[in-house]
DNA sequence: CGAATTTGACCTGCGC
DNA sequence: GCGCAGGTCAAATTCG
């Protein structure tokens, strides 16, 4: 069921909003890109000349994105290991569905409906064992016609189906790079 | 039968 | 210190 793509075909009379939104959270210290070379989702986009860029999501609310800070869950006693920056890069698509498989197994562990948000945010996780990459995907309020899927962490492992359905759903998307 | 989802409870950080 | 909001866990349930 590949629904997704579909709507990114309609640019004309759509905003600029519309399409696809790349944005990188916390840009200020992660614009480097630090592994991002070939890790899947992102290294595919990198391959495609995609440069991280800020300022493209537009959040109200700058509750919904914790960027800039460590999502370090060491709940109180940390191991006092070194500063594992947790990046966080966010994906505004414009799809009907919820579920944009990039390829990757994603286990749901949770669901939390957001204060502003009239929909609810899903939490995922790579099935992949020793994989913590983690992925929440939440629907705009105001544009029930975006998604944004915020992928936090880096695959260590292949992508476990072809990507090659995915590259052509990426040609399909305009990517914006402000 | 195993794996994935669902859903409520629980935990933690932050603001007041 | 309390309450709110976000994030995670885990048991039960459903699906393939």
């Amino acid at each position: 069921m590949e629904n997704y793509s579909t709507y990114f075909s309609s640019s004309s009379s759509t905003p600029p909003t519309s399409s696809l939104t790349l944005s990188m959270a916390d840009s200020h210290a992660y614009n480097e890109l630090q592994g991002l070379k070939s890790n899947g989702f992102l290294g595919l986009m990198s391959q495609m000349g995609v440069v991280p860029a800020v300022s493209n999501i537009d959040v109200p609310q700058s509750r919904s994105f914790t960027v800039g800070s460590e999502t370090d869950v060491n709940s109180g006693k940390k191991k006092g290991e070194k500063k594992i920056r947790k990046p966080r890069y966010a994906f505004q698509t414009r799809s009907q569905v919820d579920i944009l498989d990039d390829g990757y197994r994603w286990r749901k562990y949770g669901q939390k409906a957001v204060k502003n948000n009239k929909f609810p945010r899903s939490y995922y996780r790579c099935t992949h064992q020793g994989c913590n990459v983690k992925k929440q995907v939440q629907r705009l309020t105001k544009d029930e016609a975006i998604v944004v899927t915020t992928y936090e962490g880096m695959h260590s492992h292949p992508i476990e189906k072809s990507t090659d359905n995915f590259e052509h759903i990426l040609s399909q998307m305009q990517i914006y790079t402000s």
